[in-house]
DNA sequence: GCAAATTAATGATTTATTCAAG
DNA sequence: CTTGAATAAATCATTAATTTGC
């Protein structure tokens, strides 16, 4: 690696403990291996893009084996999803890897209202699937957990945090920033 | 899952209309003028990538004007910076790329593998700076608002409240809504 | 054996594209 | 067409692996 070429640009504020489950430093989070089996798993029974709702659900699900977040859940699926993709797209380079979504996620038994749905793609490839078994998935003992859990799923009606920023800037933290212009238009911020 | 793979949908939220809400429709955000205006205010001022609080302050402040969520501030931002960029960008070179040539007929929707040039740095025009620290600008009454609604609501950390869920896919409009994908074939979801 | 130095993974962010409502 | 909404690709940044010199 060629020294000299620090890279400073966003620093984040930096942390010396990974997260993982007893640190109680706020690095990146750190999955244990758990946490990690039970993704994968979802994953490998077809979940690729979680609601909302999943996303909680997993979530807490996950916590149970060390500190996560729901982000952390997301991220992590729109990461594996992309890196296996890759992988796959490289292994066969020569062939249009489109693969759709397959995203078991989405409801089966509700008929779209109909909006000219253009042709899907070829339906020649199915390379990595295993959707319809999804339903058989194991989780053992989690199950019992969230048997007790799952009950009250009620949301008041005040359900509204979509979004959430992503990007919560903060990526600058010891940057110089000069001072802004503080154009007046701005009075209200 | 066969060839029709519906998928996660990309839009929805449709016909639920029929509630008893004020006749809020729940289709997009149809931004007004005064909205519009203040936004592209706060952009020319420089701002960028509002960050969460930021993002609130503003949905607040807009909300003045107009049925009007976070997420929107955020997806304006986004987009409207993207779009910025992207008309300099054809402006200053008449790019000889042109994605369309060889027939894409084959080619049914799926995101192309990238085509896009790196043009990270090529930063030539300085006109475009972002103001950063968005935290100096002074909050006038929004920030007295924001005050009696959030002191102790939400005060935890709102250092990381990334992630966003701004996949979220269906986006809720406050009304009942219902059917979140969920995918419940797998047991604890 | 064991840290500093590299490299490989992968968590977290940003940018480019795509889709569809109005 | 314009542009709000959403997603895939690319990128950045930090932590775990590993290699290396001692």
């Amino acid at each position: 690696m060629s020294p000299g070429v620090p890279i400073k640009a966003r620093g984040l504020v930096h942390s010396i403990n990974g997260g993982g489950g007893t640190g109680t430093k706020c690095g990146r989070w750190n999955p244990t291996v758990e946490q990690v089996k039970l993704l994968t798993d979802l994953f490998k029974a077809g979940l690729r893009t979680p609601s909302t709702d999943q996303i909680q659900k997993i979530s807490t699900e996950l916590s149970l084996y060390g500190k996560i977040e729901s982000k952390n859940v997301f991220y992590w699926f729109q990461n594996h999803k992309a890196r296996e993709r890759q992988k796959r797209r490289k292994i066969s380079s020569v062939d249009f890897d489109h693969r759709q979504d397959t995203d078991l996620s989405a409801s089966p038994r509700r008929y779209r209202p109909r909006l000219h749905q253009p042709q899907r793609k070829v339906c020649d490839e199915e390379e990595e699937k295993e959707i319809e078994t999804l339903q058989l998935f194991p989780l053992s003992k989690v199950e019992r957990v969230r048997a007790n859990l799952t009950s009250a799923s009620h949301n008041e009606y005040t359900r509204e945090q979509a979004y959430t920023t992503a990007f919560s800037t903060y990526s600058t933290c010891g940057a110089e920033m000069e001072h802004p212009p503080l154009d007046l238009r701005l009075s209200f911020l």
